[in-house]
DNA sequence: CGAAGGCTTGATAGACCTCAAACACAGTGG
DNA sequence: CCACTGTGTTTGAGGTCTATCAAGCCTTCG
């Protein structure tokens, strides 16, 4: 537990981190937010539609998404969460939920009360903006989500998510520079891209016969990104990293 | 520009106190900020991805919108604003851009500077979350358009944009029970769902040949809104209004 | 070895797009 | 008052992208 808490620290620090630079006294503050962490298996729902959460989650291992269900049953994946990001950090300040959260590989999770959480921001208000950029960003992603499934191909999609995941993951310590391990089935990709399995299962074999992307097992090897890029109209702008 | 000011605040409040409560005191604060009113053609950018901008718009009267554009020049609108949003609020935190504002109708937009902004919110730091929600609110737009691009059919997602405008146009004071006027050509309808306009009118006559609206000029009838909901999969949830 | 999940393939259908042109209507200038 | 223009809407035809259905294959794992 204690290792385990100190893990999650870790994971907050560079997260929040990585898009604005964190005092002392921050770092102290954040340290003394209580934590309490969870297992969930592959496909376990963290927080659910509807629900009116008392306490936010940070993810410290694995990869989840959020996700809406049409009335037929159709499933649309949001946004997808790499450690250290925050899938419902929004319910700091509305009231119930109106999407849910899965787990996609297995994941450990650690869940910040909203009281504590409240409690230190309003003690550190500089720590506000820090939190209040994370849910920044993940509207700027899911605005850009919006052009991939408004106005690109289905190739055009995937290479783009492809680049996405790629600078996500490694500003979150994941992968390497030729590639990595992409942890989506292709129904998934087709969930998160407005695709049909099959389609985004063809879309991959253009994409693989253009020589873009490798792909052995789950893991992805690009040997050029700026090809992949073009193709994805890739431009990180959206991300709003630092440096 | 003293009325217009209080015009100003009035949206402010009237928008702000749409989510959250607004106290005495916090009500004293806005009324603090300085504004600077300009106006805008239809088709005006407000704002430019790739812009700093140093201050704040909050749209008073008129229809705006921000969108991206695809390298091939294709345009996605990312949301729709009515008076009382604040298209860019995110600047305050997120230095560049990463989408564009433009003014849809002839609109009257106030700014206010990023300076003063913080300032008032440091001062009456009850005023965060106010503000913070705004945000979130966009952010869970942007979620369930994701939802009608990725997983609707043309049908659905104009029955859809239909019953969402119906409710915030209303929440804005704009519109009447039977119907409302909307100020968008077919070819920005279909920007925004990401359909050609040559589909977007199509879909639009099934709408009207369904009896699910009634068409004069601009303005849009509808005899039964839970029909088109039903049409459009529309739950209200995702606006979070109060009451 | 069998079962389950994921990947791949083929065939067919439907949704949606593009191109091209006609039409409607309001605003403009002579 | 009437062409004239520009913007927006509508229509037709044809083609592309993507979905659906159905089946086979391949791995992993108990």
């Amino acid at each position: 537990m204690r290792l385990l808490s100190t893990l999650a620290h870790e994971h907050l620090f560079r997260k929040l981190g990585s898009v604005s630079a964190l005092s002392e006294s921050e770092t102290h503050a954040l340290l003394e937010l209580p934590l309490t962490l969870r297992n969930y298996p592959p496909h376990a729902d963290l927080v659910r539609f509807g629900d009116k959460p008392i306490e936010c989650a940070l993810l410290l291992e694995g990869i989840a998404c959020s996700y809406k269900l049409t009335s037929e049953g159709r499933r649309q994946i949001l946004s997808l969460f790499v450690p250290g990001d925050m899938p419902d950090l929004q319910s700091l300040f509305l009231e119930a939920m109106d999407y849910s959260v899965a787990a996609i590989t297995a994941s450990t999770v650690a869940f910040v009360p909203h009281e504590a959480l409240r409690q230190v921001l309003q003690t550190n208000p500089s720590l506000v903006g820090v939190f209040w950029r994370q849910t920044l960003l993940d509207g700027a992603i899911s605005r850009e989500w919006l052009v991939s499934l408004g106005r690109r191909t289905a190739y055009s999609r995937i290479a783009h998510l492809l680049c996405e995941l790629r600078v996500r993951f490694r500003d979150a310590g994941i992968g390497e520079e030729e590639g990595y391990t992409l942890p989506l089935t292709q129904s998934e990709i087709g969930d998160a891209l407005g695709l049909s399995t099959v389609h985004t299962n063809r879309a991959l074999q253009s994409l693989r016969y253009d020589g873009l992307i490798q792909t052995r097992g789950r893991y992805v090897a690009v040997p050029d990104w700026n090809a992949l890029a073009r193709a994805g109209e890739f431009d990180s702008t959206y991300l709003h990293r630092r440096g």
